[in-house]
DNA sequence: CTGAAAGCGCTAACAA
DNA sequence: TTGTTAGCGCTTTCAG
């Protein structure tokens, strides 16, 4: 190619076949007015030069789709995954193409956040902290946020307060006097983690429920022994997807679920209703939130919506749902 | 703004604000030389007029990252959630960029393809027919595509023939006698399902496998009654969401597994690991399937490999995962 | 600290 | 059937 080391472009292109550059475009667009013989040598120099029309020259007149960027943690998390599942179905009416990132992987998460907004139309982010994001009026919505993120970008709240407090007053009456939370010892855990405690502070007689830290992929089944062999009677796992693991590794130690011990997760992923018992989950319904998340978003676009405020704050809450694991 | 209806530009804000292009940019940016009077004005300017940078002009110039689209037919079954996760994972090392699309919600699944084939640098796609994608040089690899598609785009082939042939005998040796596959009635699940009663034919004394459709989501109990009251002694489900929703129904119905019954999945997923009985299922890592993806796309990118043909195709086969539902 | 000029790669509209 | 012209919106480089 003209230029080694440079991607080639149309114009490579043109000379190599001896045309002008809209008849290049011609033939990559299959359009018509153009001679077989002509469109048969241009083809093959670009295939000689390995050419690939630009598709930001191609969207810069063409006016390509919104965009809609979305960052989380890690999709190796079953929740992050349908919650990506879920914004793109609920993107999918208005037209618009979502890019999807991972920021855990990435040495700085925020970085990877940042530079990606650079790329999108609209950025959203679960996870992964997007308020220092200066979008320079993008769209920014923080999903799980607080009240603390509203000055600076657009809000999704997911509060659990309520489901926590609904699921002590079940598990006390369920007669769970000892619970146990298992906590997975990372950086974002700690939050929800203190949420449980508090809320479960009713149950026990004296002194504080207690947090172990476990593996988020096996359960951990030496320290699940341990903390059964101390008395709890009940195991409120940070999410669900750890909940099923302990559920596994309690069934292989032949440990009834909830005869034994009770077992209760957070999320309400599909693999809740799968497993047997059924788990007790403080669920969220991750369709509303992709589409509170997607018309908030659009709002914005719209210019209906301011970016930041109280005006761009929208809250789905979670809820307890009662099965057979309890 | 200066036209209505249409997307502001850098252009209306600098005239908005009184000053030049390149100082709208500065502010916009971020960046150093612009004092904070003229920072104010200019963002004050473009929030008025709701303007946001062209995600389009800002590649044109700066180059952006490679994007990769990935269009599979519905993010609803978990087998094609995982795939995009794996996939995303596997371009993270590569900076590139994922854009997820559903083929199926659209009216017209090759449309969409299409469509998306020109907003990225390269297309893969799974269970939507990406050949006759016009891709101008782009690569476009089919996954669990086959040998017809390769002289047309890049093909993964995930084979599943042995694990199949193993599964037969598998089951023979189990005692099974009279196996049903169970069939989503699709029109995508019908190659599998004829696949799977030719190889388990061998199985049966007289006649041919029988087929059933049931349900995707519930696993119709009423159905599965009807076809164990036949006397069926497996059941071979189409995938292992399927597979894990018939365990759910036998359970439910104190039909034991595999004591009363055998059940068996395709796939690998992880779910098919968490629920009791664990499934015995045809399996693939999903995370090689990406890699490979990744790696047979990179390679067309470079211009090392071709964009078709027998050198643009892989292989990835999947394997018999025997666990305690047979 | 600010502005003018150039050019990124492509396609639509028009001219030959 | 082919070529020429004129942008699309932005950032980089160079002048002031």
């Amino acid at each position: 190619m003209s230029r080694p080391g440079r991607r080639a472009t149309i114009i490579d292109v043109a000379a190599r076949a001896g045309v002008s550059r809209q008849t290049v475009s011609r033939a990559m667009n299959d359009m018509p007015g153009i001679s077989d013989e002509t469109r048969d040598r241009v083809m093959a120099a670009a295939e000689e030069l390995n050419y690939r029309p630009s598709r930001f020259g191609r969207g810069l007149v063409e006016q390509g789709p919104t965009t809609l960027g979305l960052v989380v943690g890690t999709l190796a998390n079953h929740y992050f995954a349908e919650l990506g599942a879920a914004v793109v179905r609920a993107c999918a009416p208005h037209g618009w193409n979502v890019v999807l990132a991972e920021g855990e992987d990435s040495a700085h998460p925020e970085k990877a956040a940042a530079d990606l907004s650079r790329r999108v139309d609209a950025l959203v982010g679960y996870g992964v902290a997007t308020a220092g994001i200066r979008g320079g009026g993008m769209p920014v919505v923080q999903l799980d946020g607080t009240a603390e993120h509203v000055p600076d970008v657009g809000v999704v709240e997911l509060p659990r307060e309520q489901a926590m407090t609904d699921l002590a007053a079940h598990l006390r009456e369920r007669g769970a006097r000892r619970p146990v939370v298992l906590d997975l010892g990372t950086d974002e855990s700690a939050g929800r983690t203190r949420a449980l405690v508090a809320a479960l502070d009713g149950l026990v007689e004296d002194g504080q429920v207690p947090v172990r830290v476990v593996d988020a992929r096996t359960g951990h089944p030496e320290a699940l022994r341990a903390i059964l062999a101390e008395g709890a009677d009940t195991l409120v796992a940070f999410n669900d997807e750890l909940a099923v693991r302990l559920l596994r590794a309690l069934r292989r130690d032949g440990v009834a679920v909830p005869g034994d011990v009770r077992v209760t997760g957070v999320d309400g992923l599909e693999i809740s209703t799968l497993v047997s018992p059924e788990l007790t989950t403080l669920a969220i319904d991750i369709d509303e939130v992709a589409a509170v998340t997607v018309d908030l978003v659009a709002g914005m676009l719209a210019g209906r919506v301011p970016l930041r405020g109280e005006d761009a704050h929208r809250t789905v809450p979670y809820r307890l749902e009662v099965r057979e694991s309890t």
